[in-house]
DNA sequence: ACTTAAACTGAACACTGTTTAGTAATTTTG
DNA sequence: CAAAATTACTAAACAGTGTTCAGTTTAAGT
């Protein structure tokens, strides 16, 4: 391994370890809370180092954006197991809302977070993302080819059909179902997603 | 008018007077690019000043909520004067998308914002917001009366449809449509609550 | 005129992200 | 090997943030 080599390789291991430390940091304290020196701290270098590997905050956080989708990603692999396109449509809805709700803090990055999304749009961590769409666009397709979907363009229902999942889902997070009883918030969802999942059967 | 009635307008008068130079500088900076510190020069008088009248910062900003549903509400009235309940319900729609993308800092308060959020859950600001939920519920009932969307319950059908306008909206508002082309995406959001909406009308 | 109470503020506290000038350690070169 | 050059790192500062509190100014009541 040549001089060159080994550099570049300490330099992603220092900046693997800023990420490791932010990671754990951003997990028990949300974005918003945690610090440079917060993350300089736990890793026992000065804040300024961390400059030398990241040009600002929101780079660090946009890293994790990546680790996230990796983690959604996972998710789907329980997904694939299911035979029949409609039931496997249904449990990608299933599963992205068990996601949401048992890891709100990585939906924030994805999908509702502002501020780290001001980076490259042509950055390699987006391909994770893309990935999950295409998952979504691919199981609609099949659905298609099983007779559902009749005359409904396969982008732009996989798009309806993500907005809706978002928009009940960080309603919730978000904490905008206040004008429902406590009580009755999650089964408002829980008939909600039957209702819908209803309708897109039958179409 | 008795000492302590006009005590009481005093005070209300400042408490206006700082909403109002915070609401001036929400709409041009937004809400993370204000300080208590600008808010107080633009009023003259001293940021300490200003915690005599709210609690903190997020106080401020959770007034200017109500604000942002009066100006929403204001959009319905168009709405109000189409007959038939279906029209109306898909006119509800496109005045939604029209507010959101002509005001997306309002939107963001009413919608996204997780800061000024953890308020008084039995505040009165909530009240501008109950309307227009109740509004929509109103429609989706005429809706029902007039034939439509039979076996399905109006609140949780009415859930459905906010989810997907606030989905579609808040990917859009987020950055979130990343995956499409920049020149499709408004097309691509047209076209999906075109769709949605011959979904709801052959329901 | 004196007291009481209300309104207001300067200055501080404990933070924040970020930059820069300078130090310490390590390599490369003569 | 020693000198020079490069790299890795940091202390300290800058310019801000939300918030608090002791203390002052102003106004009202007696």
């Amino acid at each position: 391994m040549g001089v060159k080599e080994r550099k570049e390789r300490d330099r992603q291991g220092m900046r693997e370890k800023i990420l490791q430390s932010a990671h754990h940091l951003f997990l028990d304290k949300g974005f918003e809370d945690i610090s440079i020196r917060n993350i300089a701290e736990a890793i026992e270098y000065s804040p300024a180092t961390i400059y030398l590997y990241f040009k600002d905050k929101n780079e660090i956080f946009f890293a994790l954006h990546g680790e996230a989708f990796k983690i959604f990603n996972s998710y789907l692999g329980e997904v694939m197991l299911i035979k029949d396109p409609m039931d496997r449509l249904i449990k990608l809805g299933e599963k992205y809302i068990e996601f949401t709700f048992a890891h709100p803090r990585y939906y924030n990055i994805m999908f509702i977070m502002e501020a780290p999304m001001n980076c490259d749009e042509n950055s390699e961590d987006w391909q994770e993302g893309a990935k999950a769409h295409c998952f979504l666009e691919g199981v609609v397709e099949e659905c298609k080819k099983n007779g559902h979907f009749k005359n409904l363009n396969t982008k732009i229902l996989s798009f309806t059909i993500w907005s809706y999942m978002h928009g009940m889902c960080s309603l919730a997070l978000r904490n905008r179902m206040r004008i429902y009883p406590e009580a009755e918030r999650e089964s408002i969802r829980k008939k909600s997603f039957k209702q819908f999942t209803n309708l897109l059967k039958a179409l």
